[in-house]
DNA sequence: ATTGACTTTAGACTTAACTCTAAGGTTTAT
DNA sequence: ATAAACCTTAGAGTTAAGTCTAAAGTCAAT
């Protein structure tokens, strides 16, 4: 169990980021090196490397930077409060990562739809545009409940 | 077949988004009114109403506005050619909703294990953040590949 | 012992996506 | 016929999330 520390470069070019982006996600909370060199120099383990996995997915996804700092700040602790606190707050994040699943699966089926039904076939395409594509399938959902 | 007309509050109202939102978007050519009253009045259809819901789906799970935009001009006209390139682009894009699909169910994947894992028994609760959480489950997701 | 490739900070700048303000025209209800 | 509640435009301001610059310290190789 060696202690893997990667160097702010080493890390931004194993996420992807630039170093720029890791040290504004430091500033903000996110993400904190736990060690630093005798020079100064930001020293990231393992778990910072899983960290900034989750941040970046979390990201893709569409939470907010906030949002995603409120997710990695949450702890149960023994206390009882705290753990009805954090399962109230994650069960309504599950609600609305659910919600995203529903429409991306929508726009990968409006998706698909519009490269198959319009190119696929010789058909007289009527159906070329991906609203067009997106209305022969289920109805179009605008906010009747838990919208953000 | 009545046509549907809404004026600005109303559509907004219904999408729940401001009137300077759709203004907005009408600026950056996401969305268009095709009527327009004798005072200059924005009248929208029920298209419009399902392009507002498309733009703000696409939204929620993290497409740009200029995303949405190419999205919405695709058109697959009887031309050969038109159709190979929406395929291309159209293909590239499900890959990216595939992604972030797998993001979301990681996402949920630990917001669930932090809800039970560390809330529900009495165990001495020793995994309790949502990395802790996370970790137990598969490994981390680091650029690989198909990253943006 | 100095060059080149790293790292540090603070602070200015940029871009996307709104959001607000002002100054005015229109419609509806009384 | 006038007030309240709509709508119009143009343009300024805001927020989130970076991105860039400058001035300087550090590390590895020659």
């Amino acid at each position: 169990m060696n202690q893997v520390t990667l160097k702010i470069g080493e890390l931004a070019k194993l996420a992807q980021v630039s170093q720029d982006t890791l040290r504004f996600y430091e500033k903000h909370g996110l993400l904190r090196p736990h060690l630093r060199s005798d020079a100064g120099y930001r020293l990231y383990s393992e778990a910072d490397v899983q960290r900034v996995s989750f941040i970046l997915s979390a990201k893709r996804v569409g939470f907010t930077l906030n949002e995603i700092a409120e997710l990695l700040a949450l702890e149960v602790t023994k206390d009882e409060k705290s753990c009805e606190d954090v399962k109230r707050f994650v069960d309504a994040k599950v609600v609305t990562v659910e919600q995203r699943i529903r429409d991306m699966r929508r726009i990968k089926k409006s998706l698909q739809a519009l490269s198959e039904a319009c190119c696929g076939g010789a058909e007289p395409a009527t159906q070329c545009t991906i609203l067009e594509a997106l209305n022969t399938e289920g109805p179009g959902v605008l906010p009747h409940s838990g919208a953000r």
